[in-house]
DNA sequence: CTTGACCTTAGATGTTACTCTAAGCCTTAT
DNA sequence: ATAAGGCTTAGAGTAACATCTAAGGTCAAG
């Protein structure tokens, strides 16, 4: 199949799979006479793990890494994806940590302010905002 | 104070002190006759709200209208900080949601994978992420 | 008075992940 | 046959946020 019928079975844009080419995460197993980029089935199976590991959280440099286990599983083992798995999960532990702490903090500096047409000059968020 | 000085008391490097003067959103309130950036104290509270409105999660666009607000309160009303304030915690939220998909996703991945030194030949992260 | 630390500027570089453009060749349907 | 739309390439642009560099001026201490 061509590019544009990958893009639209993988749900990978046909500009994004160039890129993946450009920047060798993933590419077509052949070309036509005229140059074309012809992807096989087990291109697509490709393409949707891309997909999906992005859909996980994985960076295109993690989802290499999990390609290139994919690519060749015997020369690798068990313990190579789930390190990469379990430090994604802590990664993104962190994030929703991060995340919560935010969400506290605004919601403490909205709970606070009238939200109407009244002057800023006591507004609360931007008095919070201004201490030290 | 010198931007170094500012540096130090408000936690932003002096790189980025230079960028945001750069980009528009905050500037030392005078020069000296070296043409030295000197910051008043108004300034370094200025910084602080700019470094804990980055805390909160506002972008440094949000961060300037935050600014733009406090700069002239009478010429704003709470309204406006309430929305951007209510919009961030929304933003937030939505991000929170999608990352607790993700790791769900994620645990569900790793709880099936032995971990050990076996080839990845049977590596259920792999075949996971294989499935259509 | 010199050394080293700090200041200035414009502009290049980095990160991550695309997204789009331009110029031009190729293919498919009407 | 021709027009629409697909394909190719290199390379530029976007977003958000810095971070660093080079070349050179300034200042405080020993």
């Amino acid at each position: 199949m061509k590019i544009s019928d990958l893009a639209a079975r993988s749900g990978i844009g046909a500009h994004t799979l160039r890129y993946y080419e450009k920047t060798g995460l993933f590419s077509a197993s052949q070309r036509s006479e005229s140059n074309y980029r012809i992807y096989s089935q087990d291109d697509l199976i490709t393409a949707k793990f891309i997909k999906r590991s992005k859909e996980c959280g994985f960076s295109l440099a993690e989802t290499a890494a999990l390609l290139a286990i994919r690519h060749d599983k015997n020369q690798h083992v068990c313990a190579e994806a789930k390190l990469i798995t379990c430090t994604k999960i802590i990664d993104i532990s962190q994030q929703i940590t991060q995340l919560k702490q935010m969400q506290k903090t605004l919601r403490q500096l909205e709970r606070y302010c009238c939200g109407g047409q009244e002057s800023a000059e006591f507004c609360s968020i931007i008095a919070n905002l201004e201490q030290a």
